[in-house]
DNA sequence: GCCATAGTTATCGTATACGATTTCGTACTT
DNA sequence: AAGTACGAAATCGTATACGATAACTATGGC
């Protein structure tokens, strides 16, 4: 047995469909039809049914009785809400997280930033965003609130089909970003208190937004 | 037509499976059997599961695969994470809300808490706690962010089916907690800084949490 | 007398089928 | 020519049916 792990069908059209979603196969506002998807996945509607109402409670894709279901797109006021609502609860999750990350932690959340430092000369909006992400998961992957981890990686999700162009819209973001991640470091070597570590988490995000919104104004 | 709002038999499943579970028909461990369930309400066992993999989403039912569904507990731990995740978001919420706040609803807020006060002389843990969710829905409301709103609600949902016996656990609680209301009422009057207000909310709660958990040990 | 194993039952997972609702196109009326 | 009403096609919602899986029980061997 080589697929152990894919687990029931309803799974399988979970990890399908978000996959396509993340990817960008789907793109927002695309139709997500039942019937289609069951046919393309080789089983029925009843599995991919399920898949769907489960993502729809992560926000992934929308969905409207009797009409169906698509991708939700990330208007700027979604994302707004979604970063804002990212920043309050990674800053949370990244300062509970803080005392329990040991110095080998550190040293690979640093390695990470490094890499985004060299990745600054030929700039790779794609490259950098994954490696964004990366560092943020060491930080706050130690959370020992499952809830509130749960939360941060809903949040990723969400910011998911659109994150891999993050970066694009805000290049000179980047440079700033890292400088912060490196701060951001020093404060958790040093044991900062928990609402310094907090603050400056959640500003660090806070900051990213603020600088996309101002591309679009 | 008298009951046009209703909606889709799921729907119907999912609101009569939680009123249940929040009422204390299904008391947390209760093994919910589909056919069960889909005879009860009368109709099939389709719309059910759907209504079990939302109530799963939003962490009121523990789904195994090929074994089924429970009504998930709080044990302690759980509260805790509970708890610490709404004092988090709520906070987060009702410093967004504050400014938008009028004095109407300030008035309201007051009001509610005044009745707090009273019902300490014959305390009634179960009437507190229903005058407990009304004083914080006013402050928190009108979050202008949708995402934020919604994780409160659905903290305070998980919270749900022990609720009506949380001040039952700690009454010593309920009088510290009437004044801490007046104290938060004061800030949002005297629009205090954002930082001040979500603080003195996330306090609020944590306090709660920890007269608990001061019971316990 | 206890443990292991096979058979039984309860329950879930998925497929198929059909009725319900919405949407879109077309023809008819003004 | 534009708007409305009717009808057809697409899609969803739910019911029923059956196969799959896991918990339970009883029986046989040690």
């Amino acid at each position: 047995m080589t697929e152990t792990a894919v687990g029931s069908k309803s799974q399988q059209a979970y990890d399908a469909v978000k996959a396509r979603i993340v990817e960008g196969t789907y793109t927002p506002g695309y139709r997500l039809v039942l019937a289609k998807i069951a046919e393309d996945l080789g089983f029925s509607v009843v599995p991919v049914r399920e898949a769907i109402r489960r993502l729809e409670a992560e926000g992934l894709v929308k969905f409207e009785r009797n009409v169906g279901a698509t991708v939700s797109g990330i208007d700027p006021t979604e994302y707004l809400y979604t970063m804002q609502t990212l920043s309050i609860v990674e800053g949370a999750a990244t300062a509970l997280s803080a005392p329990l990350i040991d110095s080998v932690a550190i040293a690979r959340a640093r390695a990470v930033n490094e890499e985004m430092r060299e990745c600054l000369e030929h700039f790779d909006p794609v490259r950098f965003t994954t490696l964004n992400q990366d560092f943020h998961s060491i930080l706050f992957e130690h959370c020992p609130n499952p809830h509130i981890l749960d939360l941060v990686h809903r949040g990723w999700n969400r910011l998911a089909s659109l994150r891999s162009s993050t970066f694009r819209f805000v290049p000179g973001r980047a440079q700033e970003s890292v400088r912060e991640h490196e701060a951001l470091l020093q404060l958790i070597e040093s044991a900062a208190d928990a609402d310094t570590i907090e603050k400056a988490a959640r500003q660090h995000r806070a900051a990213t937004l603020e600088a996309y919104l101002s591309t679009t104004t």
